[in-house]
DNA sequence: CTCGCATACTCAACTTGTTGACTAGGTCGG
DNA sequence: CCGACCTAGTCAACAAGTTGAGTATGCGAG
């Protein structure tokens, strides 16, 4: 019941398509909630059924027909409420820690294969996300900006997105070094 | 079939309960792991079945019966085999987030009052934190556990846990801040 | 002496999330 | 002009995660 309210949450941006949704999850929303297109074409389903959300068909020359889905005043209605809730801890799934967790008595090299193609992602989000930033804050200094601007949330989530990247890079780099020293020791004891 | 992952990386500290190991996970294996006793459960069942643990049934006296389980040799290769694979992006849920991301829209108090609960969690897990840290260093340096010790697999996770909520615990002051701040722009407007 | 919490689970129903295949036209590069 | 990728989806089947209730005993606090 909350991949809603994410929704919900991207749809405060104004309308949008089943597909607009999937791409705009990839971008911003997806450093705290991710799911796949049919997940969300069938929770936007659910949601107009709900009255949360409601559909404008648009036909367009040389693309498919798509629908543009928006806010209902009950969809704002439920998004404040959910706002209002009290949180209940968050769930976390990185098979790649539980790959390192492993890492001693399995395949060492195929997991710093895995902690490099991590880091390399995680660096790549890291200049998406600044580009994002750049654009939220269209000139203005940060100052500026979370003061005058209407909306604060999507900054607030962007930075925590951001430096949860910049975590993950140190954290990965750390742990090719113990990874490598350790390897060296192995190769070559005393 | 990545719970199993998880409990196989658990085992590896010896056997355990299904009691012991929803305890275990809530203590370290939860900052990338989370699950419910009731998933644990049945997928030791599960796992049981097929063949990737045994358990021993230890009849207590004024407790109940309980049966520990550990890893067999098929188990440990299926978790070696998992190291070597090729790891997919993670998934993230975080309820928070999407709730700051609507605060604007939403009631900006409850928002900021969970954040501050947040905040007093991810304290009370730093501490938890580094006393598992210090259990494990046992007295020597970082520099001589890591190049010591068997396996340092769940001292990386664990500093990947640990930095992590440093991480939140900074991101929720911020939050915290530039809300309050705003909230008193809005309240007494220029 | 009772209430609540800890140990150690089991069962069932339900909701979410994942995977793979399919439709169907348009655009762009070689 | 062919194959690959983009737009904009649909459908079905399955795997995984969540919730709530129930069982049974022991221990310690009030």
């Amino acid at each position: 019941m909350s991949l809603r309210n994410a929704v919900m949450a991207a749809l405060l941006d104004g309308e949008a398509s089943g597909y607009d949704l999937a791409k705009a999850f990839d971008a911003s929303v997806a450093n705290f909630w991710m799911c796949t297109p049919q997940q969300l074409y069938r929770e936007l389903d659910r949601m107009e059924a709900d009255g949360l959300i409601e559909a404008r068909t648009v036909e367009q020359e040389r693309r498919p027909t798509k629908r543009l889905f928006s806010l209902t005043a009950a969809g704002f209605e439920a998004l404040a409420a959910f706002t209002a809730e009290p949180r209940k801890p968050t769930a976390i799934r990185d098979e790649l820690l539980v790959a390192v967790m492993a890492a001693d008595s399995g395949d060492v090299e195929a997991v710093k294969a895995s902690i490099r193609e991590r880091k390399q992602w995680a660096e790549a989000k890291i200049v998406r996300y600044e580009r994002l930033r750049a654009k939220l804050l269209g000139g203005r200094t940060e100052e500026e900006f979370l003061t005058t601007a209407e909306r604060v949330g999507p900054y607030l989530t962007l930075l925590r997105g951001l430096s949860f990247e910049r975590d993950n890079v140190r954290w990965c780099a750390r742990c090719l070094t113990v990874l490598e020293r350790r390897g060296a020791r192995l190769d070559a004891p005393t």
